[in-house]
DNA sequence: ATTCTATGATTGATCGGCCA
DNA sequence: ATGGCCGATCAATCATAGAA
């Protein structure tokens, strides 16, 4: 048999740079929310980002300090007055749900040691 | 147009570039783990701790770089063999055992 | 000083896994 | 089987720091 590898490892790990792994090539499905009910057969639909209205993050945020999870009935109103969909105001709660959890995390780990300098 | 004002919000984004070392350390990580740069919590909190940053900051950055290196592989090629071999040369000295034919640098 | 590029952060939305 | 949530990630964009 041949060597199991010694001074060709380096060469190995060269040539990995220019290899395409999977992960290079994970591609996520455009988006299939928002309101498709504009522009009639152009082909795909408002693959794009939303961009929500300071007025609309504005409930929103009104809505999450009220409640951090919504009803379903809650959500059918909020949807509803803020003219986006179910879908949207869902996902917009589980992220602002998450943004909660890190900024709670964050403000906590200021204790410890004083060790100034460096 | 007037609406572009909501991002006047953000004004908390106010970053700043890490240290040379903090990011040497963390395309040390990115290109020795290329076939799979996905680091574990502990990982990340390692890498953290190491840089000088949070966790949230490693996972910003790993972020980025996955999007930024698969979107335009061409313009990282340098960088990636540059630090491939780098941790090549460190592989080989605990895998092999006298045939360490290599130093880069470092006098 | 001005223009272009590199880079950290933000965020709407997706992916896979888990649970009721 | 169905739907919401979580955690991680993607992907596009913002705004600034730095290079040219």
């Amino acid at each position: 048999r041949l060597p199991p590898q010694c001074k060709e490892k380096d060469q190995e790990h060269v040539e990995e740079t220019s290899k395409t792994f999977d992960w290079m090539k994970v591609k996520r499905n455009p988006p299939k929310t928002a309101v498709l009910s504009e522009f009639g057969v152009s082909g795909q639909p408002n693959a794009i980002r939303t961009n929500f209205t300071t007025k609309q993050l504005t409930e929103l945020e009104k809505e999450f300090h009220f409640n951090k999870y919504l009803t379903r009935a809650r959500r059918v109103e909020v949807a509803a007055s803020l003219e986006l969909n179910e879908t949207q105001v869902k996902i917009w709660f589980q992220n602002r749900r998450m943004k909660q959890k890190k900024r709670e995390k964050l403000g906590c780990v200021l204790v410890s040691s004083s060790s100034s300098s460096s | 147009v007037m609406i572009l004002r909501s991002r006047f919000l953000d004004a908390r984004r106010k970053r700043r570039n890490f240290n040379k070392q903090a990011t040497e350390i963390l395309n040390e990580y990115f290109y020795s783990h290329l076939s799979n740069p996905y680091p574990s919590e502990e990982a990340k909190e390692e890498l953290a701790k190491k840089c000088g940053i949070t966790v949230s900051q490693v996972s910003n950055w790993f972020g980025n770089k996955r999007i930024r290196y698969k979107k335009n592989i061409g313009k990282f090629q340098e960088e990636a063999n540059m630090y491939a071999a780098r941790t090549a040369v460190n592989a080989t000295s605990v895998s092999a055992h006298g045939s360490q034919a290599n130093s880069p640098s470092t006098p």
